[in-house]
DNA sequence: CCAGGTTTTGTGATGTTATATCATTTGTGA
DNA sequence: TCACAAATGATATAACATCACAAAACCTGG
């Protein structure tokens, strides 16, 4: 992945959003898992902007496109990408958003602009070591760790104080 | 707040949610806010155990103690707690818990047993700094983290080996 | 005390997010 | 090509959260 935090800076989105569909389709084909039509089509739907989109949101795109257009099949698109590390959860926003740092440690951090909703997602292994290492003083055993940050990415910051 | 974390270690509990509920009037009289008889019911209803409760387990409780039994009354209540900083929502849970470091630096870190579902919280100013830092690099402007961690607590894991 | 506004509560309705279940189809490998 | 596993379609429902408005409780100045 060229650029963490790439949702804040211009960049050439089309040659990074298609970049991460190959990645995609390489890390499945190593991991034996299938990126069917939906799952695929999932992923790019979310690859479109660095934001999080809401599972109804994908699945309305879907269902457009002529796959279903019941729950399930959005959240099931979702919940492989999210397995496979192309995409993660933000809790926050009960949505969903497409990885930026595929490949990589998979101790994302993520930033999450309050007024565009734009999400950047930055390796945070060492944030992660400190969770691991707090757990650890409490003798609890991290499997997973969350970590969102709320606030205000760059450009809106200028805009606020416009 | 006496212990860390008291989540995972035998206490005497009692002592600890009477405290933390003394500590909870002296902050709302500070602050000038109303402790009203839900509000405070919640609370205690939160504090009967470290663990994460649903709005509508909250809800459901009050409406036994003679409290309106609609959805927007324990929403109100919890809001009310989040805000004087009584009480955490856990995203991970879409669920409320007692705060346990009243008064403590408001970074908290979450610990979430995947299978007991208790949750220890511990003050954890130094990892906010680094995401503080990590959003300046990014030109990001923090308002608001979480740090949720999930796995096992250590009686959990006791048992998953035994 | 009491008239005024403000805050809080009660209540019904509705909106949003997520899962369970089961039948059907599709892919995969013996 | 048969049998098993994986994926999809479709219905239903569960779980979580908010809106809107009316009624009651509470401060506060006169």
């Amino acid at each position: 992945m060229s650029d963490p935090a790439s949702a804040f800076h211009s960049h050439d989105h089309s040659t990074c959003a298609s970049e991460a569909l190959t990645r995609a389709e390489d890390i499945c084909r190593e991991a034996g898992a299938r990126l069917t039509p939906v799952r695929r089509r999932a992923l790019e739907i979310l690859l479109e902007e660095h934001r999080a989109m809401g599972a109804y949101d994908v699945l309305e795109r879907l269902a457009e496109d002529g796959f279903g257009s019941q729950p399930p099949v959005a959240y099931r698109a979702l919940e492989f990408l999210v397995d496979q590390g192309l995409a993660h959860r933000i809790r926050r926003l009960n949505a969903f958003t497409a990885c930026t740092t595929q490949g990589c440690d998979h101790a994302p951090a993520f930033f999450i602009c309050r007024v565009c909703k734009s999400v950047a997602e930055i390796p945070a292994q060492s944030l992660r070591t400190k969770i691991d290492e707090a757990g650890a003083k409490l003798g609890f055993a991290v499997e997973r760790a969350n970590v969102e940050a709320l606030g205000l990415c760059p450009s809106c910051q200028k805009e606020a104080t416009a």
